[in-house]
DNA sequence: CTGTTAGCGCCTTCAT
DNA sequence: ATGAAGGCGCTAACAG
């Protein structure tokens, strides 16, 4: 038995002869290991934590959820997982929580900021042997083993082409309101957009970036002067939270048959937004899926197995009206 | 232990005061079952059977390939799958095929055909007490305990709504090219597809469906034909498979920068088109969520658990040259 | 109606 | 470098 397991999971001290006829065995008689057993059989249980962003968006809120869905499905697997809220926006606060956690948990997901103090946290982290997946945002020059979210230049062209096809050969305006540039998904997302409305509808201007921090208010402020200054706006694009704001200032211009907006993210807001015919479409990352994947990266990860990257892609998901979950 | 395995699953022989009890002491001590432990020590193994077409398209193909890649995963759990092939178009062949399986599995996912015939049978497997999934396309009438599969009204609805947008405020006809209207999810997406065009889109007009078969020969005379006859038409919606066949006719007419085209499912055919431009979008449902899903739901018939029906929901995606996976 | 017991297949520790 | 043995937490058969 302790011969076969350990050729099973590759661990030293097996005569490579004697290594070799295992295989054999295990070909021939087509053994294949029962994971149910072995969940039961580990002693030793791996502990993740998930840095979120604190007061996060119902976006951040559903991955939270869906982490402590997961709860139960962990502790089968002789594994735990617990949220750990950081102020997300700040750098050095940040990275004071991340390196706090240095040598405590087995596995780390975090909503990251992409800044250099971040970045060294994140090594230290790895340095210290703990598994690092980002979460949502990545950072790219970073340790991290992996990234669970989307490719955020691809959401922002599906963005633009979809508004560049939907205002049906009109010429005029695309308003683009962010939460922050210095968010390396915002940024992203707005880099995709502008290259597809550019290159691809010569009859469409992309207005310049307006920040309104994620923020229903500020958002709502940006969208109406917008509105107010750009008679002929044609699109609008919102890239991060904050919709309802947008929403509320394109209802009230009244001009939303003639904007096409895309939001990003399916909360209870955009829904009623894409039934209303404000919004015409949303830009979906599931958050269940993403938790989920994050959760399974880790205890490959902890667990020296591979991982399957096919199935832990995330995918840029379209929703209009007709095809709401 | 015996008793309150009895308490948890509901069974039967336990005074109700002393399962008052137990569920008290559970909740105290926040007791969690071990699912690993459960499969583990569970004799029993369960049999399950996909009755999927014979000599399926490559979404059909891709299902089965999700079957097989779950035999680890089933066997972990003391269950195991098996595909069987079957004339599916002929609902007496199909038939047949699933009366022969009475008694023979403890469930039976069926990709069927909607027709009197074939209710019975499966009518037949319930009856005698196998859990009977239908997957793809569903047998509404009948006895089946779940479908696994997407709203095809909504999928229709969907490929309506982008045509009708994507064409940007040209009048004109639009083409249907369906496998066969008695195929239930066919049906399905034609009158949500007209639905949406007829209502929402007063400057396009759909014309009659015409079917091939979802063969790629007939459909690629239908596209062409359709093309001669139409010089105004401005989009086209393959329903089924069989999509080279109308790619190629539209490809060869030179006019597919006139014609917004829409297809569904993800083939090395359709993602060629979109990046090429030949297709605007294409609807997809995911043959490997409908596989896993399938197994899970029989699963967890087997076992009498309850299925988590918000997890279980085939989505329509909506997948464009931007956020091909 | 309730309690006892023998595994399920693996991981881990300890002995050889 | 290999082997032996004790659980892990449950299910199912059986005893009381």
């Amino acid at each position: 038995m302790a011969t076969l397991d350990r050729v099973l999971h590759g661990r030293a001290g097996v005569r490579e002869d004697t290594a070799r006829r295992v295989r054999e065995t295990i070909d021939r008689f087509e053994f294949r290991p029962s994971s149910a057993a072995a969940d039961l059989a580990r002693r030793r249980s791996s502990r993740f934590a998930f840095v979120m962003p604190e007061g996060g968006n119902l976006f951040m809120q559903a991955i939270s959820a869906a982490v402590e869905d997961m709860a139960a499905w962990l502790n089968a697997r002789r594994a735990s997982a617990e949220t750990i809220r950081a102020d997300v926006f700040n750098p050095a606060a940040l990275a004071a929580t991340l390196e706090s956690l240095v040598g405590r948990y087995d596995g780390v997901a975090v909503v990251a900021l992409d800044h250099q103090s971040v970045r060294a946290a994140i090594d230290d982290l790895v340095a210290g042997g703990t598994h690092v997946v980002t979460l949502v945002s990545d950072v790219p020059g970073s340790r991290r083993h992996h990234y669970v979210g989307i490719d955020n230049v691809a959401a922002g062209r599906t963005a633009g082409s979809l508004i560049g096809r939907f205002v049906g050969g009109r010429s005029g305006k695309v308003g683009v309101v962010a939460g922050s540039r210095s968010l390396r998904d915002h940024a992203e997302r707005v880099f995709g957009f502008n290259q597809v409305i550019n290159l691809e509808f010569p009859g469409l201007t992309a207005l310049g970036v307006v920040e309104g921090g994620d923020r229903d208010e500020a958002n709502e402020a940006l969208t109406a002067r917008l509105l107010a200054e750009q008679p002929d706006l044609v699109g609008l694009y919102n890239v991060g939270a904050g919709t309802p704001g947008v929403v509320k200032s394109l209802a009230d211009s009244g001009r939303e048959a003639d904007v096409v907006f895309i939001a990003h993210d399916l909360t209870p807001v955009t829904r009623r937004g894409l039934l209303r015919g404000l919004l015409d479409a949303v830009i979906v990352q599931d958050p269940g899926h993403e938790a989920r994947s994050a959760i399974r990266v880790l205890l490959s990860l902890a667990r020296r197995e591979p991982i399957l990257a096919e199935q832990e892609k995330i995918r840029v998901e379209i929703v209009m009206r007709d095809n709401l979950p």
